[in-house]
DNA sequence: TATTCAAATAAAAGTTTATTGATTTGAATA
DNA sequence: TATTCAAATCAATAAACTTTTATTTGAATA
């Protein structure tokens, strides 16, 4: 943050809440914001709200949920290319949402539900 | 979804898990996946996971959560510019995750604590 | 009612994510 | 061990999202 910008929110502070200490309370937001940049929980956080953040995935996890399927039974109930579904597949995959394994010429998949429970545990505690 | 590459997708599912009817295997799919891309919950919950899907508004939500902020306070915790921000309060509040109003000249934010919670027991109702 | 100014909006550029067609991989089995 | 084939990977394009600079809006108050 260059010197301008951070002079311009101070005035602001000043008139904003009657900070009396402008320089003390941007001091205090700044550092609040550095230590939640830095904070690693958020990283785990975003790998599992990403990865639910598409239609198409959570279309896959509520298949997989029932039992598993293999990927040839996901292209037939996502009307979608191959590769497009793989892609999908390996995005739940790195986030440990679901596992794949393979099963004569076919690859199964199905959803770690204790993964998902212990993100949704990490979500409920962040959000509330 | 065209005639060939639904018919590629039959001829594997003949194979795979010794399906004795293919047609009526693939139609069952095809309509559980139908139903899931009609499924309105599914935009509700798409909102709301699109909105925490990056740090900056997990960040948002957090310092949010402790006690309500001006704008210009915001500014001060994370390193952006004004409009940036505006960017992203507007799909928090979009989401019905936050909610503005003025006091004086400031816009000030605050969570909607019963809207997360709601969220949240969608999203585990949906995932578990 | 004219001025001020915090924050919203608009327009454009930059960045990430999704989708597709082509190719490769590697386990199964002929 | 040569062949087959489901699924992964690659390369290129398209679509969505983020960020920035410039401008507008509208409530507060001089």
């Amino acid at each position: 943050m260059n010197i301008q910008h951070e002079e311009e929110i101070k005035a602001k502070l000043i008139k904003c809440e009657d900070v009396e200490n402008p320089d003390q309370h941007f001091m205090l937001l700044r550092k609040l914001g550095d230590k939640l940049v830095k904070d690693s929980r958020f990283d785990d956080l975003i790998k599992f709200v990403n990865a639910l953040a598409n239609k198409k995935r959570l279309i896959i996890i509520n298949i997989l949920k029932e039992k598993d399927r293999c990927v040839c039974e996901l292209e037939a109930v996502l009307d979608e290319s191959q590769p497009s579904i793989s892609h999908h597949l390996k995005i739940l995959e790195n986030a440990g949402l679901i596992r794949g394994w393979k099963k004569g010429k076919f690859t199964h998949y199905d959803i770690v539900k204790k993964q998902i429970i212990s993100y949704l545990d990490l979500l409920n505690q962040n959000l509330v």
